[in-house]
DNA sequence: ATTTAACTTATTGTATACAATATAAAGAAG
DNA sequence: CTTCTTTATATTGTATACAATAAGTTAAAT
Protein backbone atom coordinates (compact mmCIF):
# COMPACT_ATOMS: atom_id res chain seq x y z
CA UNK A 1 0.00 0.00 0.00
CA UNK A 2 1.28 3.53 -1.13
CA UNK A 3 1.83 6.27 0.98
CA UNK A 4 -1.50 7.83 -0.58
CA UNK A 5 -3.66 4.59 -0.09
CA UNK A 6 -2.32 4.66 3.38
CA UNK A 7 -2.80 7.77 4.50
CA UNK A 8 -6.30 7.74 2.77
CA UNK A 9 -7.34 4.82 4.69
CA UNK A 10 -6.59 6.04 7.58
CA UNK A 11 -8.52 8.99 7.36
CA UNK A 12 -11.93 7.07 5.69
CA UNK A 13 -11.82 4.50 8.44
CA UNK A 14 -11.86 7.29 11.16
CA UNK A 15 -8.24 6.56 12.57
CA UNK A 16 -7.29 9.93 11.63
CA UNK A 17 -9.89 12.08 12.79
CA UNK A 18 -11.06 15.43 11.19
CA UNK A 19 -9.39 18.34 12.50
CA UNK A 20 -6.02 16.45 13.18
CA UNK A 21 -2.83 17.25 11.93
CA UNK A 22 -0.83 15.62 9.50
CA UNK A 23 3.41 17.22 9.00
CA UNK A 24 5.51 15.02 6.03
CA UNK A 25 8.07 13.95 8.93
CA UNK A 26 5.29 12.44 11.16
CA UNK A 27 4.08 10.43 8.45
CA UNK A 28 7.48 9.92 6.83
CA UNK A 29 8.44 8.01 10.34
CA UNK A 30 5.25 6.16 10.57
CA UNK A 31 5.36 4.26 6.82
CA UNK A 32 9.32 4.25 7.13
CA UNK A 33 10.37 6.33 3.80
CA UNK A 34 11.27 9.57 2.94
CA UNK A 35 9.34 12.97 2.75
CA UNK A 36 9.55 13.53 -0.46
CA UNK A 37 6.65 10.52 -1.32
CA UNK A 38 4.54 11.65 1.61
CA UNK A 39 4.73 14.71 -0.22
CA UNK A 40 3.21 13.65 -3.01
CA UNK A 41 0.57 12.09 -1.17
CA UNK A 42 -0.60 15.11 0.46
CA UNK A 43 -0.55 17.51 -2.78
CA UNK A 44 -3.47 14.14 -4.09
CA UNK A 45 -5.09 14.40 -0.97
CA UNK A 46 -5.41 18.06 -0.91
CA UNK A 47 -6.68 17.44 -4.26
CA UNK A 48 -9.72 14.96 -3.38
CA UNK A 49 -10.53 17.65 -0.63
CA UNK A 50 -9.23 15.55 1.94
CA UNK A 51 -7.24 17.76 3.91
CA UNK A 52 -6.52 21.38 3.84
CA UNK A 53 -3.21 22.99 4.42
CA UNK A 54 -3.40 24.44 7.93
CA UNK A 55 -1.23 27.82 8.17
CA UNK A 56 1.70 26.96 6.40
CA UNK A 57 2.39 23.86 9.26
CA UNK A 58 1.40 21.28 7.24
CA UNK A 59 -2.39 20.02 6.98
CA UNK A 60 -5.00 19.14 8.71
CA UNK A 61 -7.94 16.67 7.89
CA UNK A 62 -11.05 17.86 6.58
CA UNK A 63 -13.95 18.25 8.60
CA UNK A 64 -17.46 18.29 6.90
CA UNK A 65 -19.98 20.29 7.74
CA UNK A 66 -23.78 19.13 6.72
CA UNK A 67 -24.18 21.50 4.29
CA UNK A 68 -21.03 20.15 3.00
CA UNK A 69 -22.63 16.21 3.02
CA UNK A 70 -25.79 18.21 1.61
CA UNK A 71 -23.81 20.05 -1.43
CA UNK A 72 -21.46 16.64 -1.94
CA UNK A 73 -24.37 14.10 -2.15
CA UNK A 74 -26.40 16.53 -4.31
CA UNK A 75 -23.82 16.54 -6.99
CA UNK A 76 -23.35 13.21 -6.46
CA UNK A 77 -26.88 12.69 -7.56
CA UNK A 78 -26.56 14.95 -10.52
CA UNK A 79 -23.22 12.92 -11.84
CA UNK A 80 -24.79 9.25 -11.25
CA UNK A 81 -28.05 9.87 -12.61
CA UNK A 82 -26.63 11.32 -15.89
CA UNK A 83 -24.30 8.43 -15.70
CA UNK A 84 -27.25 6.04 -15.49
CA UNK A 85 -29.13 7.76 -18.15
CA UNK A 86 -26.23 7.32 -20.42
CA UNK A 87 -25.79 3.84 -19.46
CA UNK A 88 -29.19 2.84 -20.59
CA UNK A 89 -28.41 4.22 -23.99
CA UNK A 90 -24.88 2.90 -24.34
CA UNK A 91 -24.55 -0.67 -22.42
CA UNK A 92 -24.04 -3.36 -24.32
CA UNK A 93 -25.19 -6.87 -23.21
CA UNK A 94 -22.12 -8.04 -21.90
CA UNK A 95 -22.21 -5.37 -19.53
CA UNK A 96 -25.76 -5.36 -18.45
CA UNK A 97 -24.95 -9.30 -17.60
CA UNK A 98 -21.48 -7.99 -15.28
CA UNK A 99 -24.06 -5.20 -13.94
CA UNK A 100 -26.95 -8.44 -13.17
CA UNK A 101 -23.94 -10.45 -11.45
CA UNK A 102 -22.33 -7.20 -9.27
CA UNK A 103 -26.27 -6.58 -7.76
CA UNK A 104 -26.27 -10.37 -7.00
CA UNK A 105 -23.07 -10.29 -5.31
CA UNK A 106 -24.81 -7.29 -3.25
CA UNK A 107 -27.73 -8.92 -2.52
CA UNK A 108 -25.74 -12.42 -1.16
CA UNK A 109 -23.51 -9.57 0.88
CA UNK A 110 -26.85 -8.75 2.65
CA UNK A 111 -28.14 -11.61 3.44
CA UNK A 112 -24.69 -12.59 5.28
CA UNK A 113 -25.60 -9.37 7.24
CA UNK A 114 -26.99 -11.60 10.22
CA UNK A 115 -23.64 -12.79 11.52
CA UNK A 116 -22.98 -9.19 11.54
CA UNK A 117 -19.45 -7.91 12.09
CA UNK A 118 -17.29 -4.67 10.49
CA UNK A 119 -15.63 -6.79 7.67
CA UNK A 120 -19.73 -8.21 6.39
CA UNK A 121 -20.81 -4.37 6.23
CA UNK A 122 -17.18 -3.34 4.41
CA UNK A 123 -18.09 -6.20 2.08
CA UNK A 124 -21.37 -4.76 1.92
CA UNK A 125 -20.01 -1.33 0.82
CA UNK A 126 -17.31 -2.81 -1.35
CA UNK A 127 -20.24 -4.74 -3.42
CA UNK A 128 -22.83 -1.69 -3.90
CA UNK A 129 -19.37 0.84 -5.13
CA UNK A 130 -18.97 -2.15 -7.33
CA UNK A 131 -22.43 -2.35 -8.45
CA UNK A 132 -22.27 1.25 -9.17
CA UNK A 133 -18.74 1.58 -10.83
CA UNK A 134 -20.09 -1.23 -13.49
CA UNK A 135 -22.73 0.97 -14.35
CA UNK A 136 -20.27 4.14 -15.22
CA UNK A 137 -18.02 2.21 -17.29
CA UNK A 138 -20.75 1.18 -19.66
CA UNK A 139 -21.14 4.87 -20.43
CA UNK A 140 -17.74 5.01 -21.90
CA UNK A 141 -17.42 8.47 -20.44
CA UNK A 142 -13.97 8.92 -18.47
CA UNK A 143 -14.32 12.34 -17.81
CA UNK A 144 -17.72 11.50 -16.01
CA UNK A 145 -16.27 8.90 -14.14
CA UNK A 146 -13.38 10.39 -12.91
CA UNK A 147 -15.88 13.49 -11.53
CA UNK A 148 -17.91 10.50 -10.03
CA UNK A 149 -15.26 8.99 -8.25
CA UNK A 150 -14.21 12.19 -6.65
CA UNK A 151 -17.81 12.80 -4.90
CA UNK A 152 -18.03 9.34 -3.94
CA UNK A 153 -14.43 9.34 -1.83
CA UNK A 154 -16.28 11.56 0.90
CA UNK A 155 -19.18 10.12 2.05
CA UNK A 156 -17.28 7.47 3.10
CA UNK A 157 -16.71 9.46 6.07
CA UNK A 158 -19.50 9.27 7.59
CA UNK A 159 -20.36 5.69 7.90
CA UNK A 160 -23.85 5.96 9.51
CA UNK A 161 -25.88 2.24 10.92
CA UNK A 162 -27.55 2.83 7.46
CA UNK A 163 -25.63 -0.26 6.89
CA UNK A 164 -26.92 -1.99 10.01
CA UNK A 165 -30.49 -1.44 8.82
CA UNK A 166 -31.70 -4.37 7.09
CA UNK A 167 -34.55 -2.98 5.73
CA UNK A 168 -33.04 0.36 4.20
CA UNK A 169 -30.08 -2.30 2.87
CA UNK A 170 -33.08 -4.42 1.16
CA UNK A 171 -34.86 -1.46 -0.33
CA UNK A 172 -31.91 0.10 -1.86
CA UNK A 173 -31.29 -3.49 -3.50
CA UNK A 174 -34.95 -3.00 -5.27
CA UNK A 175 -34.10 0.60 -6.13
CA UNK A 176 -30.93 -1.25 -7.71
CA UNK A 177 -33.22 -3.58 -9.50
CA UNK A 178 -35.46 -0.67 -10.74
CA UNK A 179 -31.85 1.20 -12.29
CA UNK A 180 -31.23 -2.06 -13.94
CA UNK A 181 -34.24 -2.81 -15.36
CA UNK A 182 -34.19 0.92 -16.84
CA UNK A 183 -31.04 0.28 -18.13
CA UNK A 184 -32.04 -3.11 -19.42
CA UNK A 185 -34.87 -1.67 -21.09
CA UNK A 186 -33.02 0.99 -22.55
CA UNK A 187 -35.02 3.60 -20.75
CA UNK A 188 -32.88 6.60 -19.62
CA UNK A 189 -34.85 9.06 -18.16
CA UNK A 190 -36.30 5.86 -16.06
CA UNK A 191 -32.74 4.95 -15.12
CA UNK A 192 -31.60 8.81 -14.19
CA UNK A 193 -34.90 9.59 -11.93
CA UNK A 194 -34.55 6.26 -10.09
CA UNK A 195 -30.86 6.50 -9.59
CA UNK A 196 -31.36 10.37 -8.45
CA UNK A 197 -33.91 9.06 -5.93
CA UNK A 198 -31.73 6.34 -4.92
CA UNK A 199 -28.81 9.32 -3.80
CA UNK A 200 -30.84 11.10 -2.60
CA UNK A 201 -32.32 8.23 0.02
CA UNK A 202 -29.07 7.59 1.32
CA UNK A 203 -28.17 11.66 1.49
CA UNK A 204 -31.18 11.81 3.38
CA UNK A 205 -30.33 8.76 5.81
CA UNK A 206 -27.12 10.19 6.87
CA UNK A 207 -28.53 14.11 6.87
CA UNK A 208 -30.86 12.60 9.68
CA UNK A 209 -28.31 10.90 11.81
CA UNK A 210 -26.23 13.70 11.62
CA UNK A 211 -29.18 16.21 12.73
CA UNK A 212 -30.08 13.53 15.56
CA UNK A 213 -27.46 13.86 18.30
CA UNK A 214 -28.58 10.75 20.50
CA UNK A 215 -27.55 8.37 17.66
CA UNK A 216 -24.00 8.10 16.99
CA UNK A 217 -22.20 7.94 13.91
CA UNK A 218 -20.07 4.98 13.51
CA UNK A 219 -16.67 6.94 12.12
CA UNK A 220 -13.40 4.58 12.78
CA UNK A 221 -12.68 1.30 13.55
CA UNK A 222 -13.29 1.40 17.39
CA UNK A 223 -15.97 1.90 19.46
CA UNK B 1 4.42 32.55 -12.37
CA UNK B 2 4.94 29.39 -10.64
CA UNK B 3 5.54 25.96 -12.91
CA UNK B 4 2.19 24.94 -13.01
CA UNK B 5 0.57 27.80 -14.35
CA UNK B 6 3.57 28.40 -16.58
CA UNK B 7 3.16 25.27 -18.16
CA UNK B 8 -0.38 24.98 -18.01
CA UNK B 9 -0.29 28.58 -20.27
CA UNK B 10 2.40 26.90 -22.39
CA UNK B 11 -0.45 24.64 -23.09
CA UNK B 12 -3.82 26.48 -23.07
CA UNK B 13 -1.90 28.96 -25.28
CA UNK B 14 -0.50 25.71 -27.67
CA UNK B 15 2.97 26.59 -27.15
CA UNK B 16 2.91 23.04 -26.19
CA UNK B 17 1.24 20.39 -28.87
CA UNK B 18 -0.96 17.59 -27.97
CA UNK B 19 0.93 14.48 -27.72
CA UNK B 20 4.43 16.70 -26.90
CA UNK B 21 6.73 14.63 -24.61
CA UNK B 22 7.54 16.24 -21.02
CA UNK B 23 10.47 15.68 -19.52
CA UNK B 24 11.36 16.93 -15.42
CA UNK B 25 14.97 17.67 -16.70
CA UNK B 26 13.34 19.79 -19.94
CA UNK B 27 11.17 21.65 -18.01
CA UNK B 28 13.48 22.25 -15.04
CA UNK B 29 16.20 23.82 -17.18
CA UNK B 30 13.82 25.96 -18.59
CA UNK B 31 12.19 27.64 -15.59
CA UNK B 32 15.58 27.14 -14.15
CA UNK B 33 14.77 25.46 -11.00
CA UNK B 34 15.67 22.19 -9.94
CA UNK B 35 13.13 18.64 -10.57
CA UNK B 36 11.27 19.06 -7.29
CA UNK B 37 9.05 21.80 -8.37
CA UNK B 38 8.52 20.49 -11.80
CA UNK B 39 7.42 17.15 -10.67
CA UNK B 40 5.01 18.94 -8.48
CA UNK B 41 3.96 21.31 -11.52
CA UNK B 42 3.05 17.72 -13.75
CA UNK B 43 1.72 15.78 -10.92
CA UNK B 44 -1.03 18.78 -10.26
CA UNK B 45 -1.55 18.90 -14.58
CA UNK B 46 -1.97 15.35 -14.57
CA UNK B 47 -4.69 15.39 -11.61
CA UNK B 48 -6.28 18.10 -14.54
CA UNK B 49 -6.77 15.70 -17.47
CA UNK B 50 -4.15 18.01 -19.31
CA UNK B 51 -1.14 15.64 -19.76
CA UNK B 52 -0.58 11.75 -19.19
CA UNK B 53 1.97 9.24 -18.46
CA UNK B 54 4.23 8.53 -21.47
CA UNK B 55 5.09 4.74 -20.41
CA UNK B 56 7.42 5.64 -17.48
CA UNK B 57 9.06 8.47 -18.94
CA UNK B 58 7.59 11.69 -17.93
CA UNK B 59 4.43 13.05 -19.62
CA UNK B 60 2.66 13.74 -23.13
CA UNK B 61 0.45 16.84 -23.63
CA UNK B 62 -3.30 14.68 -23.96
CA UNK B 63 -4.81 14.74 -27.16
CA UNK B 64 -8.58 14.97 -26.59
CA UNK B 65 -10.51 13.20 -29.33
CA UNK B 66 -13.77 14.58 -30.30
CA UNK B 67 -15.68 12.01 -28.38
CA UNK B 68 -13.69 13.39 -25.57
CA UNK B 69 -14.98 17.57 -26.24
CA UNK B 70 -18.51 15.87 -26.78
CA UNK B 71 -17.80 14.73 -23.47
CA UNK B 72 -16.21 17.14 -21.38
CA UNK B 73 -18.82 20.03 -22.89
CA UNK B 74 -21.90 17.63 -21.83
CA UNK B 75 -20.48 17.65 -18.29
CA UNK B 76 -19.54 21.14 -18.23
CA UNK B 77 -23.60 21.96 -19.81
CA UNK B 78 -24.68 19.69 -16.73
CA UNK B 79 -22.60 21.25 -14.31
CA UNK B 80 -22.98 24.69 -15.25
CA UNK B 81 -26.92 24.61 -15.63
CA UNK B 82 -27.10 23.16 -12.25
CA UNK B 83 -25.19 25.88 -10.87
CA UNK B 84 -27.23 28.48 -13.13
CA UNK B 85 -30.53 27.16 -10.84
CA UNK B 86 -29.04 27.41 -7.85
CA UNK B 87 -27.45 30.73 -8.71
CA UNK B 88 -31.46 31.57 -9.29
CA UNK B 89 -32.06 29.98 -6.01
CA UNK B 90 -29.96 31.47 -3.69
CA UNK B 91 -27.70 34.90 -5.16
CA UNK B 92 -28.05 37.84 -3.24
CA UNK B 93 -29.03 41.52 -4.77
CA UNK B 94 -25.46 42.42 -4.02
CA UNK B 95 -24.66 39.71 -6.08
CA UNK B 96 -26.79 40.45 -8.69
CA UNK B 97 -25.50 43.78 -9.51
CA UNK B 98 -22.04 42.05 -10.07
CA UNK B 99 -23.34 39.47 -12.25
CA UNK B 100 -24.65 42.71 -14.29
CA UNK B 101 -21.38 44.53 -14.38
CA UNK B 102 -19.72 41.60 -15.33
CA UNK B 103 -21.57 41.04 -18.16
CA UNK B 104 -21.60 44.54 -19.41
CA UNK B 105 -17.67 44.28 -19.47
CA UNK B 106 -18.24 41.08 -21.42
CA UNK B 107 -20.44 43.13 -23.40
CA UNK B 108 -17.70 46.01 -23.72
CA UNK B 109 -14.96 43.44 -24.67
CA UNK B 110 -17.33 42.45 -28.01
CA UNK B 111 -17.84 46.15 -28.94
CA UNK B 112 -13.76 46.72 -29.11
CA UNK B 113 -13.68 43.13 -31.16
CA UNK B 114 -13.23 45.83 -34.41
CA UNK B 115 -9.94 46.57 -34.12
CA UNK B 116 -9.23 42.75 -33.53
CA UNK B 117 -6.12 41.08 -32.71
CA UNK B 118 -5.25 38.34 -30.21
CA UNK B 119 -5.23 40.13 -27.06
CA UNK B 120 -8.64 41.57 -27.58
CA UNK B 121 -10.01 37.73 -27.84
CA UNK B 122 -8.57 37.09 -25.32
CA UNK B 123 -10.00 40.09 -23.32
CA UNK B 124 -13.75 38.53 -24.66
CA UNK B 125 -12.39 34.76 -23.23
CA UNK B 126 -11.33 36.40 -19.72
CA UNK B 127 -14.84 38.45 -19.10
CA UNK B 128 -17.38 35.27 -20.10
CA UNK B 129 -15.25 33.18 -17.47
CA UNK B 130 -15.78 36.23 -14.85
CA UNK B 131 -19.61 36.24 -15.79
CA UNK B 132 -19.66 32.52 -15.17
CA UNK B 133 -17.49 32.56 -12.27
CA UNK B 134 -19.85 35.04 -10.81
CA UNK B 135 -22.56 33.27 -10.87
CA UNK B 136 -21.17 30.09 -9.52
CA UNK B 137 -19.71 32.09 -6.89
CA UNK B 138 -23.73 32.84 -5.52
CA UNK B 139 -24.02 29.29 -5.30
CA UNK B 140 -22.50 29.33 -2.39
CA UNK B 141 -21.65 25.75 -3.78
CA UNK B 142 -17.36 25.18 -3.33
CA UNK B 143 -17.83 21.59 -4.39
CA UNK B 144 -19.59 22.54 -7.55
CA UNK B 145 -16.89 24.75 -8.05
CA UNK B 146 -14.27 22.73 -8.02
CA UNK B 147 -15.81 20.32 -10.47
CA UNK B 148 -17.07 23.09 -12.73
CA UNK B 149 -13.28 24.82 -12.62
CA UNK B 150 -12.07 21.35 -13.89
CA UNK B 151 -14.39 20.80 -17.04
CA UNK B 152 -13.71 24.60 -18.04
CA UNK B 153 -10.07 24.40 -18.62
CA UNK B 154 -10.10 22.07 -21.21
CA UNK B 155 -11.99 23.43 -23.83
CA UNK B 156 -9.86 26.46 -23.53
CA UNK B 157 -7.10 24.24 -25.60
CA UNK B 158 -9.82 24.57 -28.69
CA UNK B 159 -10.39 28.03 -29.36
CA UNK B 160 -12.37 28.04 -32.60
CA UNK B 161 -12.94 30.91 -34.28
CA UNK B 162 -15.95 31.22 -32.27
CA UNK B 163 -14.43 34.32 -30.49
CA UNK B 164 -13.78 35.85 -34.22
CA UNK B 165 -17.52 35.82 -35.11
CA UNK B 166 -19.41 39.07 -34.10
CA UNK B 167 -22.82 37.55 -34.52
CA UNK B 168 -22.22 34.65 -32.50
CA UNK B 169 -20.86 36.66 -29.81
CA UNK B 170 -23.55 38.90 -29.75
CA UNK B 171 -26.04 35.81 -29.48
CA UNK B 172 -23.80 34.68 -26.36
CA UNK B 173 -24.62 38.13 -25.01
CA UNK B 174 -28.55 37.57 -25.54
CA UNK B 175 -27.79 34.48 -23.97
CA UNK B 176 -26.41 36.01 -20.87
CA UNK B 177 -29.00 38.11 -20.94
CA UNK B 178 -31.51 35.65 -20.41
CA UNK B 179 -29.88 33.68 -17.89
CA UNK B 180 -29.62 36.91 -16.01
CA UNK B 181 -33.17 37.72 -16.04
CA UNK B 182 -34.14 34.46 -14.50
CA UNK B 183 -31.65 34.37 -11.64
CA UNK B 184 -32.81 37.86 -10.94
CA UNK B 185 -36.76 36.43 -11.03
CA UNK B 186 -35.48 33.81 -9.14
CA UNK B 187 -36.42 31.20 -11.82
CA UNK B 188 -33.93 28.09 -11.35
CA UNK B 189 -35.53 25.93 -13.81
CA UNK B 190 -35.36 28.72 -16.48
CA UNK B 191 -32.01 29.69 -15.70
CA UNK B 192 -31.00 26.20 -15.97
CA UNK B 193 -32.35 25.50 -18.78
CA UNK B 194 -30.66 28.88 -20.62
CA UNK B 195 -27.22 27.83 -19.15
CA UNK B 196 -27.95 24.72 -20.86
CA UNK B 197 -28.50 25.67 -24.12
CA UNK B 198 -25.68 28.39 -24.04
CA UNK B 199 -22.94 25.76 -23.56
CA UNK B 200 -24.13 23.84 -26.03
CA UNK B 201 -24.21 26.02 -28.45
CA UNK B 202 -20.76 26.29 -27.80
CA UNK B 203 -20.27 22.56 -27.87
CA UNK B 204 -21.92 22.74 -31.51
CA UNK B 205 -19.74 25.35 -32.16
CA UNK B 206 -16.51 23.86 -31.93
CA UNK B 207 -17.40 20.21 -32.78
CA UNK B 208 -18.72 21.89 -36.30
CA UNK B 209 -14.93 23.20 -36.90
CA UNK B 210 -13.57 19.99 -35.84
CA UNK B 211 -15.32 18.21 -38.09
CA UNK B 212 -14.60 20.74 -40.74
CA UNK B 213 -11.58 20.13 -42.12
CA UNK B 214 -11.54 23.15 -44.21
CA UNK B 215 -11.42 25.56 -41.70
CA UNK B 216 -8.47 25.83 -39.13
CA UNK B 217 -8.93 25.85 -35.60
CA UNK B 218 -6.37 28.35 -33.56
CA UNK B 219 -4.29 26.91 -31.49
CA UNK B 220 -1.48 28.85 -30.69
CA UNK B 221 0.13 32.19 -30.38
CA UNK B 222 1.51 32.18 -33.90
CA UNK B 223 -0.72 31.53 -37.18
C1' DA C 1 -0.38 43.93 32.42
C1' DT C 2 -0.05 44.50 27.56
C1' DT C 3 2.29 45.33 23.63
C1' DT C 4 6.42 45.06 20.99
C1' DA C 5 10.70 43.11 19.82
C1' DA C 6 14.07 39.50 19.55
C1' DC C 7 14.99 34.92 19.49
C1' DT C 8 14.14 29.93 18.84
C1' DT C 9 12.09 26.17 16.73
C1' DA C 10 9.21 23.46 13.80
C1' DT C 11 8.20 22.62 9.27
C1' DT C 12 7.97 23.25 4.60
C1' DG C 13 10.39 24.48 0.00
C1' DT C 14 14.11 23.47 -2.99
C1' DA C 15 18.30 21.48 -4.68
C1' DT C 16 20.95 17.63 -5.45
C1' DA C 17 22.93 13.09 -5.30
C1' DC C 18 22.27 8.45 -5.90
C1' DA C 19 19.42 4.20 -6.71
C1' DA C 20 16.14 1.77 -9.53
C1' DT C 21 14.44 0.65 -13.90
C1' DA C 22 12.13 0.80 -18.23
C1' DT C 23 13.35 1.81 -22.80
C1' DA C 24 16.29 2.15 -26.61
C1' DA C 25 20.38 0.70 -28.90
C1' DA C 26 23.74 -2.47 -30.08
C1' DG C 27 25.31 -6.83 -30.79
C1' DA C 28 24.98 -11.87 -31.25
C1' DA C 29 22.75 -15.89 -32.85
C1' DG C 30 19.74 -18.36 -35.81
C1' DC D 1 17.10 -10.48 -42.31
C1' DT D 2 14.78 -11.43 -38.12
C1' DT D 3 14.73 -12.54 -33.36
C1' DC D 4 16.81 -12.85 -29.01
C1' DT D 5 20.21 -11.24 -25.59
C1' DT D 6 23.05 -8.02 -23.68
C1' DT D 7 24.50 -3.46 -22.75
C1' DA D 8 23.96 1.37 -22.34
C1' DT D 9 21.23 5.41 -21.46
C1' DA D 10 17.60 8.32 -20.28
C1' DT D 11 14.55 9.33 -16.82
C1' DT D 12 12.02 8.84 -12.87
C1' DG D 13 11.79 7.53 -7.72
C1' DT D 14 13.64 8.32 -3.28
C1' DA D 15 16.58 10.05 0.30
C1' DT D 16 18.78 13.73 2.33
C1' DA D 17 20.89 18.13 3.25
C1' DC D 18 20.32 22.82 3.55
C1' DA D 19 17.73 27.24 2.94
C1' DA D 20 13.66 29.95 3.85
C1' DT D 21 10.22 31.27 6.86
C1' DA D 22 6.09 31.20 9.54
C1' DA D 23 4.71 30.18 14.08
C1' DG D 24 5.52 29.98 18.72
C1' DT D 25 8.17 31.58 22.83
C1' DT D 26 10.61 34.30 25.69
C1' DA D 27 12.25 38.72 27.07
C1' DA D 28 12.08 43.67 27.18
C1' DA D 29 9.81 47.95 27.33
C1' DT D 30 6.08 50.96 28.07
Amino acid sequence: MNPYEYIKNEIVTGRLQPGQRLTEEGHAGELQVSRTPIREAFKQLEADGLIIPYKRRGYIVREFSVEDIRQIYNLRALLESHGASEAALYRTDEELVRMHERNQAYEEAIRKLKKSDISTIKDIQQENLNFHEEIFKSTKNEHLRSHISKVVVVPLVFRSFYWYNERQLLRSLEVHNTILKAIENREPERAKIAMQEHIYQGRDDVLIQLNNPNIELWKGEAQ
